[in-house]
RNA sequence: UGCGGGGUGGAGCAGAGGUAGCUCGUUGGGCUCAUAACCCAAAGGUCAGAGGUUCGAAUCCUCUCCCCGCUACCA
């Protein structure tokens, strides 16, 4: 285990940045923000010294391309996005030292220096290739944004990476008369330079360091994915782009290039930790260069490659900084059994959230740390949202708090009893209740969030059975002495609950704190019996949480449900334009016919894919069709299509298809059967 | 298709060689300080399936099936 061979002074925390074209969800929270924010308010509680590091990631195509449709510049698209992100983490109450972003200059300028440093060491290899440019817009294109026509099937829509008609994976030299998707224009070819960074040969360190260094502290989904990158054997990858949104390639001649975005943006971590130290006063060097310092990088699945990788081989390679000890990737969180989706609008906003739960951070906080994916994808609902709320964090938890705050008050006035004549029961309750600091820290350490925040609600669980078993409302009546240890104990679970579970529920801690009048204590003094003293006064209980109801819950159901249907009645208006005009010979070339499916079987080991065969009214053949999905292969017998049956035959899976059968497909990507709408017998044609 | 992760009582998860454990839910009981909350007890599992290694396997090996991510495939 890492920490325990090894002391550390301090801590650099950093979180995925997330991409400005768009807001934050419950699946970014639960992947990334709240276990890193558990992590690192836990380390402040035991006065380690921690910088906790976030901020947007502003850079890359997507977001140009979402510039350009709404008409706006990349800052603007960015601006928004960054100004709602930034606003919503910290009404949320993730703790960062410093929420940064990209577009910075003080980015700017560490990532050209650091991209300098590595130019040059002669870190990179620099390779010239031939690329389109566009002459009127004065740009290279990237892939997508060249159109032409498909060598393979004279489609003359076919896009520079792939021909959507014939599927062919397509390289842009490849296409025929080849056009700018920004004008329209026939680009020329042009050399352009770029720089690669030679993974390859980072390939036996990188062997050392992650598959033997961290093959028992790193989670297996984070080592196994290493490892078979590492062994599937690592190429160069390109460090730059040619692109005007990003940070300029520091390099004489390399005008209209940029650092590509995964170069730029682990870096982000630097600037801002920068950022950190203009603001307060402190070096930010030790925490990325002195090897007592120790760095963990929060992360979603999506993102180990290039933190376990690429950003340490950069790192590697520039030589002064110190190497991630740990990256805890979580798995992703699904959404009413459906997956999250910022383009289809499914998902729970965090800023809608804080709005509409108003004073429910914590709530949300702990559904999504006891409900964490963190060994496997997880399904977050609204029904376990208010189970977990009802029953568990309000049951156990807030209502322990609240029977023995009002005990105290109803027996005593608020006067903290004495912890003396303490009975074998008392002593075991305390002797249990002294070993929660450890445990839970121990699975903090490690990461395990769900079950420290689990052993956490042991603890208020332990409370709540003290007091049923030494049932103070009945012992008062015959001996009230008693009844002052009893609740003596209680309150000092009390108020350790209340130290431990700042990480987790730290609004809610907070007003505990202030209603019981604990001065403000740390983990490390939670290790101490008595954290109440007696004779002190406590505030006038208050309810911590409330109960979450049916129509609470349902609102939001229904929510998603308007959701999905808005997105199907909203996506009509997208509609592909119009293709160019052909002329009626191209047409009748064409030779669609109605037909029948007779039988249908799913080619084995796809997903997509059926084998149909069909009688044609001509004949009776064999048609591969990718809609496996869509429908099962027993649904289909009997159904009545129109094909296209003089289709140059093509073998799919080692099934040769003769013919294509017409399908419709809206804009979700679904599905449907174009057939006659009467009875017509096979082989009639379709004109 | 390749690679990675995962499949454990109704739900959500833990366990990683010695005959399954936690939270929620369910049922019965207790309590009445407490937000119909709390406490006790019970029912409920051939640990995805099939082979194998072992004195012994949920745990190790092989194969198969299913789910998720990246990838391929939607003529």
């Amino acid at each position: 285990m890492e920490t325990k061979n090894k002391h550390f002074n301090r801590y650099t925390v950093t979180s995925a940045l997330p991409y400005a074209n768009g807001p934050i969800h419950i699946g970014h929270l639960a992947g990334v923000y709240v276990p890193a924010d558990i992590y690192v308010r836990y380390l402040r509680s035991n006065n380690k010294d921690v910088v906790f590091i976030g901020g947007s990631d502003e850079h890359g195509v997507p977001i140009t391309i979402k510039a350009r449709q709404q008409g706006i510049s990349p800052q603007e698209v960015v601006d928004k996005y960054h100004a709602i992100i930034k606003d919503s983490f910290e009404k949320f109450g993730i703790s960062f030292d410093v929420y940064s972003r990209t577009s910075d200059p003080i980015h700017h300028e560490t990532a050209s220096e650091f991209f300098k440093k590595l130019y040059d060491d002669g870190a990179f290899i620099e390779k010239t290739s031939q690329q389109y440019y566009d002459e009127e817009a004065n740009h290279f294109l990237a892939d997508r944004y060249i159109t032409g026509t498909c060598p393979h099937c004279n489609n003359d829509r076919a896009y520079g990476d792939q021909c959507e008609s014939c599927g062919t994976s397509l390289s842009p030299l490849d296409l025929i008369n080849a056009r700018s998707a920004l004008s329209g224009n026939v680009p020329v070819l042009r050399d352009t330079k770029h720089w690669y960074l030679p993974l390859n040969d980072y390939e036996p360190w990188l062997r050392e360091w992650i598959l033997e260094g961290h093959k028992d502290d790193w989670k297996s989904n984070v080592y196994g994915q290493c490892k078979s990158w590492i062994d599937q054997g690592l190429q160069a990858r390109a460090v730059t782009r040619d692109l005007e949104w990003g940070v300029k390639v520091p390099v004489d001649g390399a005008d209209g290039k940029v650092l590509y975005v995964w170069f730029d943006a682990p870096i982000g971590y630097i600037s801002a930790t920068k950022e950190w130290s203009e603001k307060t006063g402190n070096d930010w060097k030790p925490y990325w260069k002195n090897e007592d310092s120790k760095l963990v990088h929060f992360i979603g699945k999506d993102n180990i490659v290039f933190h376990c990788i690429i950003f340490p081989a950069m790192l590697h390679a520039e030589g002064s900084y110190i190497l991630p000890e740990n990256v805890p990737a979580n798995e992703f969180l699904n959404l009413e059994s459906d997956k999250i989706s910022t383009s289809r609008n499914w998902a729970v906003w965090l800023h809608e959230y804080l709005e509409e739960f108003p004073g429910k951070e914590d709530v949300l906080r702990y559904v999504l740390t006891a409900n964490a994916p963190e060994t496997k994808d997880n399904d977050f609902t609204w029904k376990d949202f208010q189970a977990r709320n009802n029953n568990e964090l309000l049951a156990v938890y807030g209502n322990f708090v609240n029977r023995t705050l009002v005990l105290t008050h109803k027996y005593f006035d608020g006067v903290v009893p004495a912890l003396a004549n303490l009975n074998e029961n008392d002593i075991e309750a305390l002797r249990l209740m002294d070993a929660f600091p450890a445990k839970i820290g121990e699975s903090i350490e490690l990461y395990r969030f769900r079950e420290a925040l689990s052993e956490l609600m042991n603890l208020a669980r332990l409370g709540n059975k003290y007091l049923t078993e030494n049932e103070p409302w009945k012992v008062f009546k015959t001996d009230p002495e008693r009844v002052k240890t009893v609740l003596a104990v209680s309150l000092q679970i009390v108020a350790k609950l209340t130290v431990l579970s700042e990480p987790f529920v730290p609004f809610s801690a907070a007003k505990l704190t202030q209603m019981i009048g604990l001065k403000k204590l740390n983990w490390i003094d939670a290790v101490a019996t008595e954290l109440l003293p007696a004779g002190s006064v406590i505030g006038t209980p208050e309810l911590l949480f409330e109960r979450i109801e049916d129509v609470d819950v349902e609102k939001q159901v229904q929510k998603l449900l308007d959701t999905k249907k808005a997105n199907l009645e909203a996506s009509e208006p997208v509609l592909k334009p119009q293709k160019e005009t052909v002329s009626y010979e191209d047409f009748a070339k064409m030779d669609i016919r109605t037909g029948t499916i007779i039988s249908a079987e799913i080619v084995p080991k796809t997903k997509k894919l059926l084998k149909l065969t069909i009688d044609t009214g001509i004949d009776t053949r064999t048609v591969v069709s990718g809609i496996a999905e869509h429908y099962a292969p027993e649904a289909i017998t009997g159904q009545k299509v129109c094909m296209l049956v003089n289709l140059a035959p093509r073998e799919l899976r080692g099934i040769v298809s003769n013919g294509m059968i017409l399908m419709a497909e809206n804009s979700e990507g679904k599905l449907c059967f174009v057939s006659p709408t009467e009875a017509f017998h096979n082989g009639c044609e379709v004109k």
